[in-house]
DNA sequence: GAGCACTGC
């Protein structure tokens, strides 16, 4: 501790704080900010009128930071030095410093606005840029207004970003804080590879053959290129004439590995052996590497992109930015002086990339945040004068808005509802949140949250796909239910319920082929929900589970119905005489099942006239993931709401951007990329649903 | 038939 850079900047920091309300600090990965930075300011008796709140963008990493800061102190955590992530708060009125996640913060200020207990508040990471931190930034600059005499923020940034985020708080100084890095020497391509799986392979044979020892961490997009690229090395290495470089171990490392596969690189190699770790961006932040020596980064990452005129999302192959190249290289400097390989010229990375990685806000769906912001009852605010650091599209808020009214989250006027309220305290996504409701008027509350805790694991559950552990596995798992034939929403319910039927049987998700952690998880959220929706639910509250519903026939209605309520903005129609689908909503897109869902066709072969889906992920096509049957009925009310919707009127003034902060935005949209069609389109489209039920109603 | 980077409440 007593050599970390930071502490010979202690006296400027502190001075710096003093004078101003809020510093931003740009610190180098090793420069000491998350451990130091709290510590200076409770020396200097910072935490006598409140709380140092330092917030991670991570659990991990919230977890260590509280624990070595307490050693430090020499004070056992949760004392002094606590943390609080979800599921877990380890702090007592005890406590000067705390460290917790982004996402905890923000949901301690819907229960208190002006977050009253902190004196001082230290966003750390900001330059990450996480959803939560943008719209906390956004919440800091009102906070330091409203309370200038008793708060303090510091905010900690990466080099290159550092200007931005002063500028967004009025010009408040900047100090540099240098780091412990060990110089990495960058190396570049003369030309971009027409592979980049084979210039990986290239590179890294040559830095076994040529360079001394250290390992290579070689990044890539994902798990298909991590696994080709890991076979072909292999291949590689073994061809190697015997004796001629020290062997080799070869490892992959992405989020879907199972944890016990992800640790394996934690443990050092073998003498006189040299390791390959073949990683997607997991290991640029995530997990850190000792002993790595030298990095070969593609240039390349997988990033998911939400486009808000058609309420899908892609998983797109693009550039990384200048940070986040940085941040790669500086991965090989963690022990010794590194190299880093860049399989891309200068040129490309110099005129290219851009500065850093498109924040979240401006790559996802809105409506929970958006929700977020009206329920903090912010008097002079709507949401179109809220104050980001990288203001949302027009298109993006207007989305948002109108899913929320979709949902009954907000009235005709943009105003929040008595709905809107509950669903913003649960952590859910709004639909899921809209559907408990529901479901709670309609008996099947508890069905409603156990499909909602799935799908909060639903990543987790499944050890990730592998054409190798495919073949390497000895027994298929066990048959799954099979979701009644209603889709993926029944089966997750009824696999959870088959579990719990086992009392929660550790050897039952191995059978069936899924993670006991993944379901774990799902236990305490299941638990964490139905408390929340105790506490605020007026009116009888069914989580238990009645008798009704454990009858043996059931078709699952009543829940099938919160589904589609919750969904609303998530509703698709299947066209005539085939089973692919179009979406119904602003722009109606063409969508298929994704094939993985287990939604039964009828004995005709015909799939449900309408479905509600989790998500539209555009990959090789459109697929909807996750669907659920749902009955014409229950669709009618929706398409008549859709069919009142101004939005202008929802946002307000949103209808006017030239007079709002929104007119700066770049990507107003033009006049003559409105699909003008769109309204009459879908004006058909009900009637003809409206036609085809009045008939059906008649045939019977 | 198709296949998904990473976080978080």
């Amino acid at each position: 501790m007593a050599n970390l850079p930071i502490l010979q900047f202690e006296e400027i920091i502190v001075e710096t704080v003093e004078k101003n309300q809020v510093v931003v600090i740009l610190g180098e990965t090793g420069s000491g900010k998350s451990t130091q930075l709290s510590q200076m300011l409770y020396r200097r008796g910072y935490a006598k009128a409140g709380i140092i709140g330092v917030t991670q963008p991570r659990r991990v990493a919230t977890v260590s930071v509280a624990r070595r800061v307490a050693q430090e102190l020499g004070v056992r955590l949760g004392e002094e030095v606590g943390y609080a992530i979800r599921f877990e708060d380890r702090t007592s009125e005890l406590t000067c410093i705390k460290y917790l996640t982004d996402g905890v913060l923000l949901r301690e200020s819907l229960s208190d606005t002006e977050l009253s207990s902190y004196s001082v508040i230290i966003l750390d990471e900001a330059h990450e840029r996480s959803l939560n931190t943008d719209i906390l930034l956004g919440l800091m600059k009102r906070l330091v207004h409203m309370r200038a005499s008793n708060l303090k923020v510091l905010i900690t940034s990466a080099t290159l970003d550092g200007e931005k985020v002063s500028q967004f708080f009025s010009g408040c100084p900047v100090l540099n804080v240098p780091g412990k890095l060990f110089p990495v020497e960058v190396f570049y391509s003369t030309e971009r590879p027409t592979s980049y799986l084979e210039s990986a392979l290239e590179k890294a044979i040559d830095i076994h053959i040529q360079e001394p020892q250290g390992d290579v961490l070689i990044f890539m997009t994902g798990q298909d290129d991590i696994e080709k690229l890991v076979s072909k090395l292999e291949e590689r290495v073994r061809s190697l004439e015997e004796g001629s470089c020290m062997d080799a171990i070869i490892l992959p490392l992405h989020g879907s590995l199972p944890p016990e596969m992800q640790v394996r690189v934690f443990s050092p190699p073998p003498p006189n052996c040299r390791r390959f770790i073949v990683a997607t961006n997991i290991a640029e932040t995530s997990l850190t590497i000792d002993g790595v020596v030298y990095v070969i980064d593609s240039g390349y990452v997988k990033q998911r992109q939400y486009n808000p005129s058609t309420g899908m999302y892609s998983l797109d192959v693009v550039q990384i930015s200048r940070v986040q190249a940085n941040q790669r290289a500086g991965r090989a400097g963690r022990t010794r002086p590194g190299k880093c390989y860049r399989l891309y010229p200068s040129v490309v990375y110099h005129e290219e990339f851009l500065d850093a990685t498109v924040p979240e806000i401006l790559r996802s769906s809105l409506a929970g945040s958006v929700l977020h912001l009206k329920s903090l009852d912010l008097p002079d605010i709507d949401i179109l004068k809220f104050d980001y650091l990288d203001p949302p599209s027009y298109e993006s808020l207007e989305d948002a808005l109108r899913q929320l009214y979709l949902i009954d989250a907000i009235d005709e006027n943009g105003s929040i509802t008595r709905f809107g309220r509950i669903m913003a305290e649960l952590p859910l996504e709004p639909s899921l949140a809209r559907t408990l409701i529901d479901a709670n008027e309609n008996g099947c509350l508890s069905q409603a949250v156990t499909v909602a805790a799935m799908l909060s694991a639903e990543t987790t559950l499944l050890p990730g796909y592998s054409k190798e552990s495919k073949k390497k596995r000895k027994h298929a798992p066990a048959d799954l239910p099979d979701g009644s034939g209603f889709g993926d929403h029944i089966q997750l319910l009824q696999i959870y319920e088959s579990w719990d039927r086992t009392l929660y049987d550790p050897e039952w998700c191995k059978v069936h082929g899924l993670q006991v952690r993944g379901m774990l998880f799902v236990k305490d959220v299941r638990k964490q929900l139905s408390q929340i929706m105790q506490k605020l639910a007026k009116g009888p509250l069914e989580v238990q589970g009645s008798h009704a519903q454990r009858e043996k026939l059931q078709d699952y209605s009543n829940l099938r119905k919160a589904l589609c309520v919750g969904y609303a903005n998530q509703l698709a129609e299947r066209m005539i005489r085939h089973n692919g689908y179009r979406t119904i909503g602003l722009k109606s897109q063409l969508v298929q099942v994704h094939p993985s869902s287990v939604l039964k066709p009828d004995e005709e072969g015909m799939l449900p006239n309408y479905v509600v889906y989790h998500e539209v992920v555009a990959t090789s096509r459109p697929f909807m993931r996750n669907v659920c049957a749902v009955e014409m009925s229950w669709v009618l009310p929706i398409l008549k709401k859709l069919e009142n919707l101004t939005v202008s009127q929802l946002s307000g003034g949103i209808g006017h951007p030239q007079e709002s902060t929104i007119g700066k935005h770049q990507d107003m949209p033009k006049e003559d990329e409105i699909d003008a069609g769109a309204p009459d389109d879908r004006e058909s489209r009900i009637q003809a649903a409206r036609d085809r039920f009045l008939a059906r109603k008649a045939n019977k």
